[in-house]
DNA sequence: CAGCATAATGAGAATGAGTCTGATTTGCAT
DNA sequence: ATGCAAATCAGACTCATTCTCATTATGCTG
């Protein structure tokens, strides 16, 4: 198991080396989005990642950002986010399983994430309540930003 | 016996009150949307909705329906939802701040209610400590039901 | 009750995220 | 180096949602 050290070991060479166990080949298009998502800390739209590529001069198609989100996200490297604006955001699952939510702005669409080990607790403790079998989770607070608020008032 | 306080001021009453006071006029698409998710204790898609009131013989332009959904939405008289499926879903939002969360089959597709005290209480927990004024919130938890896991193993 | 201003509705066109297709390129094992 | 399967790509396509604008209905006013 590679990758137990997160500070040594990035999830940009960890997502490599799983693709690489899974036996999945190498690839231009995927080796760009990798590099792209590994830069973000917080989640981008496959349009944004899109354009970011073609801006850098490594345009890669369409379908290929998708198909790439895709197998990334079912093997568990990738965390797929909808907040509820009509379009799907992705950013890195980091191995040792650190990750934040997110707090979104209805007025200005502006996202924002957040952390709570409280609220983590919660979620682990009803997730073995249920009939189901828990595998991953997303909370999504609305509200406004302190700007969009500043306005209102 | 669940039904028999809400009873009283049904969700559908303080609905058409709330349209009134807020000097909307009334409408038959608009009341047929309401009586369909008074039915209704979880999220339907627009679509399902659509389909519904075509069987009922209440058909209504599918722009009507995405334009009351989006009134109701903004009034705080339903929830939308988005589990991640590329469609959005929407259901009442009781007034007395009574809710549920969902549970997402990742493989079937089937969606289920949960509530979780505990939960809640952790969400308005840290959504005091934040920056933005939050309004409301979504959790969404993916896994699979008992029906595809048993399929798995 | 008749007439008006305007809100509500509906049919269909338009938009846009996401998916599919079929052809071409590339990685990699032999 | 050669060959095959995986990876990539451009572009067509699907389908949820939004927009447009003509038509209908509601609630007032006189
Ligand atoms: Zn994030
Ligand atoms: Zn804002
Ligand atoms: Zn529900
Ligand atoms: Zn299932």
């Amino acid at each position: 198991m590679a990758g137990t050290r997160a500070t040594r070991t990035s999830w940009r060479e960890h997502t490599l080396a799983t693709l690489a166990d899974a036996g999945y080949r190498r690839g231009g298009a995927r080796n760009a989005v990798v590099e792209l998502l590994d830069r973000e800390d917080c989640a981008l739209t496959a349009q944004e990642i899109d354009d970011r590529l073609r801006a850098d001069g490594r345009g890669v198609g369409r379908a290929s950002v998708y198909r790439i989100l895709e197998l990334l996200t079912e093997l568990r490297l990738v965390q797929r986010i909808d907040v509820g604006q009509g379009v799907a955001r992705y950013e890195r699952h980091l191995p040792d399983g650190d990750h934040h939510h997110h707090l979104v702005c209805d007025s200005c669409g502006q996202i924002e994430p957040f952390e709570d080990p409280a609220l983590e607790q919660a979620i682990e403790r009803v997730s073995r309540t249920l009939s189901f079998a828990v595998d991953d989770h997303d909370v999504v607070l609305h509200g406004a930003c302190s700007d969009c608020r500043d306005a209102a008032a």
